[in-house]
DNA sequence: ACAAAAGTGTTACTTTTACACCCATGG
DNA sequence: CCATGGGTGTAAAAGTAACACTTTTGT
């Protein structure tokens, strides 16, 4: 018996769905790797922390959906940004079945609209504090460090969270944040350095030591011509 | 302006849309690694081919439907399958607006209920045959081989392509088909037996030389036992 | 006897890890 | 002048990649 053999009326009494769409939104700050959270001043889960979410409309693609709430949180675009999933669960949302998308995304957390945030009660989050989330966001987000981790071992991703012009020692303690260990520092710079993708300023960075170090910056053409010919990068 | 400081009737107004399932079935036979597509018998698109899809039911996760459509062409169950992601472009179904996520399942191609699939008009294509497929199916056969190629690198996946029994050289060839390019002999069986989570049997598969092949099975307990310990597997 | 696939070790090379001291500067 | 973080090279170890001949057996 093969249902489908019916003609036409092919997408009639099919039932539909809300479909969400949930952020994970990484930043670094203070040397720790942070989630942008908010703090529900609406039902369901008053008063809980959560990923910042939204529906989808009509006439949107899934994608578009994602940067318009992290927009409407942050007021980035252009923003680098990973599908990790649906989640499907039919009592997920314990209020009415939703089908969310979860994406994750890398902002400088320096550089986003404080003003739009504050007003959605974002908050940033040590990701070794996250405390329980509604839903199923916990999960989300295991899944989109999980992910992050992956791809960061593999592209050069890391450089979304930090600001144009960073230095070694900042660089290293970024990717100790994501990989959850401490790197050696001659290895770490011996490997970034040989990719030869970096390049060095004569400015320096004071704030953490009387020495200073060295401001870099990712020179995105040099890694992209790169890139065509096979290379491959790896942290 | 944040427009969810509204109260009550969170979900009231908001879209609901038609979700299918896709699923890329990949299959392991004349040394060939294969997708099991069926030629559609109703529209959209009649007389092309597709991967086997259906719609997500209202009280089913989306997990459960993904192995109910597997089940409806194969008559399999307890198969792995993983998730690649939700494909939601606005037009990528001409007819309607319907979102899609998308599985790849591994089925070991000698064993699965081949009326059934028959009656879907189910055909073996080869991967490097893969014609043009409706909708966006094409993208989601891509993005399933890389995940394949990915996590077979990572996990020991691949024997869900082959018989219970099976001879190192049949794993080589399969493991050649998923990765696209030729292993050295040694060096391939060095690493696979070095894993010790294969157990060697009396029998031969002579069916491809004189001499004969020992088969082997793969030992799930073994391999649970030294994923505990924190080994790790890679090919 | 021979064709055809199965099976088997060693060596060079590349990559990864471990490790300790001097440098520059603001206070 | 000294405390603090920034910067630098080398050697051992592990892992990966290259490579050729012998064995078995059905025809």
């Amino acid at each position: 018996m093969v249902e489908n053999e019916e003609v036409g009326n092919y997408y009639e009494n099919k039932d539909r769905f809300y479909v969400a769409v949930d952020c994970i939104i990484f930043g670094f700050h203070e040397d720790e790797l942070k989630l942008l959270l908010i703090r529900r001043m609406f039902d369901p889960c008053k008063g809980e922390l959560s990923l910042m979410g939204g529906f989808l409309n009509k006439g949107e693609s899934i994608e578009a959906a994602a940067e318009r709430v992290l927009q409407e949180l942050t007021g980035l675009e252009n923003v680098f940004m990973e599908q990790i999933g649906i989640f499907g669960e039919v009592n997920r949302d314990p209020g009415e079945r939703v089908l969310s998308a979860a994406y994750y995304a890398l902002i400088n957390s320096d550089d986003y609209d404080k003003v739009l945030a504050e007003s959605h009660h974002a908050v940033w989050v040590p990701m070794k504090d996250i405390p329980e989330l509604i839903f199923d966001h916990n999960l989300m987000v295991m899944i989109a460090l999980k992910q992050l981790k992956r791809k960061a071992s593999v592209e050069p991703i890391g450089f979304n969270l930090l600001p144009q012009y960073f230095t070694l020692p900042q660089l290293q303690t970024l990717y100790e944040a994501i990989f959850g260990e401490t790197l050696d520092k001659r290895n770490f710079r011996k490997k970034v350095l040989s990719m030869d993708v970096f390049e060095k300023t004569d400015e320096k960075d004071k704030s953490n030591s009387k020495r200073g170090a060295f401001y870099y910056r990712f020179d995105y053409d040099k890694y992209n011509a790169l890139m065509q010919n096979g290379s491959h990068f790896a942290l």
